[in-house]
DNA sequence: ACCCTACATTGATTCAGATCAATTTTAGGA
DNA sequence: TCCTAAAATTGATCTGAATCAATGTAGGGT
């Protein structure tokens, strides 16, 4: 499995965290196996994972995916239940959040990273936000592909392209619409030319600047 | 002005905080003024303030409020972009968040406070997201009240008044909704019986369980 | 105590996206 | 290669919240 420690720690620590935890291969479709009892932070080693939250009424929201080398941190005392599910085979390593804080705070260069991390994930969810409450559907779908360009998009002259490792359900999931309006909104885009797309997954972006003008970023 | 350091910091880190950052009055209404171009971590001293992301076509979403002792991180290379208003007469320090940060490595306690604080915020995000992706207007102020009562609302035998610093309009801004949306769920609850209302900002909530359930909290 | 202006409420109508309902396409297995 | 179930697309209709439009009210300033 890609290491934890090489990116973000040296020396004792490292041992010490890797008793926390038992490294875990979670098949396609099945959730992190985490005692519902407490806090958990879970390094993604490989693979692709998504970060649901259930509300009442079977209603869920993807609130984030994480690709490999990510930390997720995945909370239990919270307004909606939350559970980690693997979008391929993935590995993970899932430790309890008390321990490993209690440990990182004798470990500044560990903490500053998860520090730096964390704020990452603010900072997406609060851009998460924005499109959740005051984008439509076309924006809110731009956004999602420019967005995953960024972080798993394979950059050609002036286009790029995705394989995206999540269905049509997921994308609506994330971006709070359903998958006939996720749909027709691909439609939508291909018409326009900002995309192509192949089969389920791969999307060539054409015009990225575009795109992210589509999706209402400033 | 109510002291960053006692809470979070002691010792030499402390006095290297205090010359970063001068104490800043921000009258209400009124945006803190801070360099755009760096991010900055910004302490609430006393007062209340909203975090504001613009996107194109004038939309505004509130990403979240903030309250007297609590810390707000402010970035500058997101997708939108973002301001920090005071709601009401308020006082701040404005850290840039690289020198925060790089004194912050060296006191372990300090950063262990940031990355607790950075959690919560990051939680409660989702939990917004969560609602501004898959709640009704009724379940989103529902969850707004609830979660107000939390921060600051003052708990009787079986309700909790609240004082609201924010307008209809904040509250709109906040929750993805317009002020009318926002004014007649307030009515429908108040109908309900769930809520009592005297004047603009005085909440009084009559049943905290039956509104969480009615908030779509599992 | 009275204005006056912002803010809030309430009602009528419109519209973007949800829902319901068929197809059509995809990709993995026989 | 063909077959099949799941996934995606496309179309028709419905609905909750936005928008447009008055009207009512709170609370700061004089």
């Amino acid at each position: 499995m890609c290491c934890f420690e090489p990116s973000v720690s040296t020396g004792s620590g490292a041992n010490r965290l890797r008793g926390l935890a038992q490294p875990m291969d979670i098949r396609q479709g099945r959730t992190v196996p985490i005692d519902p009892a407490k806090d958990f932070l879970v390094f993604v080693g490989s693979g692709t994972t998504k970060l649901i939250a259930s509300a009442s009424g079977g209603r869920e929201q993807i609130v984030a995916f994480h690709f490999s080398g990510e930390l997720v941190s995945v909370p239990v005392n919270a307004w909606h239940s939350y559970r980690l599910s693997a979008l391929v085979q993935t590995e993970v390593l899932a430790f309890p959040a008390e321990d490993f804080l209690g440990i990182a705070v004798s470990e500044p260069v560990l903490q500053a990273e998860l520090l730096r991390r964390t704020m990452t994930a603010l900072h997406r969810c609060r851009d998460k936000a924005v499109g959740l409450g005051r984008k439509n559907a076309q924006e809110r779908l731009a956004s999602f592909l420019v967005g995953m360009a960024d972080r798993i998009g394979i950059a050609e002259e002036g286009s790029c392209t995705l394989e995206l490792p999540m269905s049509r359900r997921d994308i609506g999931d994330s971006l709070g619409l359903t998958i006939e309006t996720v749909s027709r909104q691909f439609s939508e885009l291909r018409m326009t030319g900002l995309i192509e797309t192949s089969g389920r997954s791969r999307v060539l972006l054409r015009d990225i600047p575009a795109l992210a003008e589509r999706a209402g970023h400033v």
